[in-house]
DNA sequence: GTTGCGCCTTGACTTAAGTCAAACATCAGT
DNA sequence: ACTGATGTTTGACTTAAGTCAAGGCGCAAC
């Protein structure tokens, strides 16, 4: 498939003009990365964004003393360290391929002069930074003002919406990563994930888990209820 | 002051050409808020968003049993609730005056409409949105990978950026808003507060902090010294 | 002044969640 | 099938920080 296709099948540049599609495919780059492989880490110069084409992306920070929190695990089709490119600077986090991770990347500089040209495109852009505000906000949200039961929860029926019945959780992470991703660590995920199961809350076997009282679990998001 | 040399003046709006500022002049809103008055509540419809003139701001949730996280505590002349203008939808946390402020109000429709004739103004809202993430980014971090004091610390040396010798801190926030700031309660806060005076890391008094150890604190920040 | 109301501090106690350590499961590569 | 590396669970323990309750401080209003 050539560049012009692919980028005008990424929701991020939806209803362009297929002459801006050009313009973007005239200075996106494809480039490869493998699991485990680092695209940047915090601190380092912002160059650009990227945008998945297939895979799973982590952006995390780590602490001092080595625990990580992720903020985000992203999939196809979105898009990367979008941020840093319009606040000048360096990333403020770091991003690792999770699996094999084939990515256009886009150049910072020349993709800001596509902006001025293009107010449509950075709409788009101002879209998408929004959903990440609030997205972080609920991040925020969950590590202050919930509880570990509470975020599991509230994390359980996000990943839930669609799959209506019966509601089932593929697990596309690792726990050691889910933990990450709720601010705690494995071996309390595992407590509390027993603890559900104790209560008729969920049902759970290594790669998948089933919910099985829906309202509890709102309940439990809520602050409403707690664990026995 | 006439509303087009106001808005010339905000540094958001800097550097636009003055047609522009007219136009903004044109969809702008005075309004004035008085302390602990509500500019918008999670949840509502996002009607446009904000230029602070004068006064402060808090941004914020409440949990379900009232415990209250800040987000930001904004001041003149920042902009707040932008964020939910190109999201649509609607404001994903909530804003209350913390003292008599007056504002400018800009409705969103209108704003966007702006924003597609002049990309220098959408690329002054990309780098604001970006610094925004960039705030909520260090949130997180300080929430999920520091314990209290060293929240504390990162704070206190962030506030003090600029006043460097001596290093004081004025401060313009009740502790328990600070507390809520920090994700923490006025309790902590105090007793923390205490252990940093008890070495010699800070001096306090009921309005003002002043540092004694800036290399202490930094490795307190840093997660590399605890508090005894 | 004195009354009252937020704000701030202090102490005793509770609790959620992290640490450490061990055992076990799972999976890929040899 | 064995090996080692990761991922997962469990138990016993520690600890940071929250709760509850009481008292003090400071400021504004009467």
């Amino acid at each position: 498939m050539d560049m012009t296709s692919i980028i005008a099948g990424i929701p991020l540049f939806q209803g362009l003009p297929s002459k801006q599609c050009s313009a973007l495919a005239g200075i996106a780059q494809r480039k490869y990365y493998s699991k485990g492989q680092s695209f940047f880490s915090e601190g380092d110069e912002a160059a650009g964004f990227y945008v998945i084409l297939s895979g799973k992306v982590k952006i995390f920070k780590l602490s001092p003393d080595g625990k990580e929190q992720i903020f985000h695990i992203l999939e196809t089709p979105e898009p990367f360290g979008e941020a840093a490119v319009f606040a000048g600077k360096n990333y403020p986090a770091s991003a690792q391929a999770l699996s094999e991770t084939p990515v256009l990347f886009f150049p910072g500089r020349e993709f800001v002069n596509l902006i001025r040209r293009d107010p449509a495109l950075a709409l788009s852009m101002l879209g998408l930074l929004s959903m990440r505000l609030r997205k972080l906000t609920t991040l925020v949200e969950n590590l202050s003002l919930r509880e570990v039961p509470g975020r599991l929860a509230a994390y359980l029926l996000y990943q839930c919406q669609g799959n209506a019945h019966p509601p089932v959780i593929e697990l596309d992470v690792s726990k050691n990563q889910m933990a990450s991703l709720l601010g705690t660590i494995p071996e309390t995920l595992s407590r509390i994930l027993k603890r559900m199961m104790d209560e008729n809350l969920i049902k759970a076997d290594s790669r998948t888990i089933t919910i099985l009282d829906q309202k509890g679990l709102m309940d439990l998001a809520e602050g409403l209820r707690k664990l026995g």
